[in-house]
DNA sequence: AGTGCGATTGACT
DNA sequence: GTCAATCGCACTA
């Protein structure tokens, strides 16, 4: 490596101590689909008072306007109306009585989408996310969107964080280019089972689902 | 006020 | 591969 090598960030060397830029909502697709593309690769930070952990998107389903599958179907409640603020925001709900899922919204204020965030890589406070999980399995740590919630210790106390503020919970870039992305059907629903609408890193160990939505 | 069920997971055969 | 756990919420009445 060369003396520009040395002063300068090299493109093409792993750092791994990036900083962590917040994404800014401008630079979020103002489209739920979009934005569930655009998500794949960019990274969660979670601050508490226990430490940082941060991980990286692999999976994420897009839950879109008039789509069947969606809480928002039918309507704003007290339940959803995170999903229908500003694109950015968080929406968590609580499922099967004993789990949390993570969403950002994804529309204008007053129109209800939102991504389901499914599966991170884990970054930073790996220790911190195996404590919180009861497990020592990095590959199961964050795989699945309940998973992923209770590793990033994410409750209803979330619900409604501007994710676009470096707070509790936030949306960051470590400025890397995104992994290759491939596209299926969501998974875990019922209806509208046939819109790809899901989508994750090709070949990424951390992504869940069966194997053949894996790549 | 009562009912049915879900964007899941982990334990088990 | 199957299946129970577990409860907030939306829906019906």
């Amino acid at each position: 490596m060369g003396l520009r090598g040395l002063l300068t960030p090299s493109a093409f060397m792993p750092r791994p101590n990036d900083p962590l830029r917040s994404l800014r909502r401008s630079a979020l697709p103002v489209d739920t689909t979009a934005l569930a593309r655009f998500l794949i690769g960019k990274i969660l930070v979670r601050d508490h008072s226990d430490g940082r952990t941060t991980g990286r998107i692999v999976e994420t389903e897009a839950y879109v306007v008039g789509d069947a599958a969606a809480h928002t179907f039918r309507g704003e409640t007290p339940r959803n109306r995170s999903m229908f603020l500003q694109r950015g925001h968080a929406y968590v709900y609580f499922i099967y009585g004993c789990w949390y899922a993570l969403n950002v919204s994804g529309e204008i204020p007053g129109v209800g989408g939102g991504v389901l965030l499914r599966a991170l890589e884990p970054l930073q406070g790996i220790d911190l996310l195996r404590r919180r999980r009861g497990t020592d399995r990095t590959l199961d740590l964050a795989r699945g969107p309940g998973r992923l919630a209770m590793a990033m210790a994410v409750d209803r106390s979330l619900d409604g964080v501007d994710l676009c503020r470096p707070g509790a919970l936030w949306l960051a870039t470590d400025g890397k280019r995104p992994p290759p992305i491939e596209q299926s059907v969501r998974i875990g629903i019922s209806r509208e089972i046939d819109r790809k609408l899901r989508f994750f890193a090709r070949d990424n160990a951390f992504v869940s689902g069966p194997v053949h939505l894996r790549r």
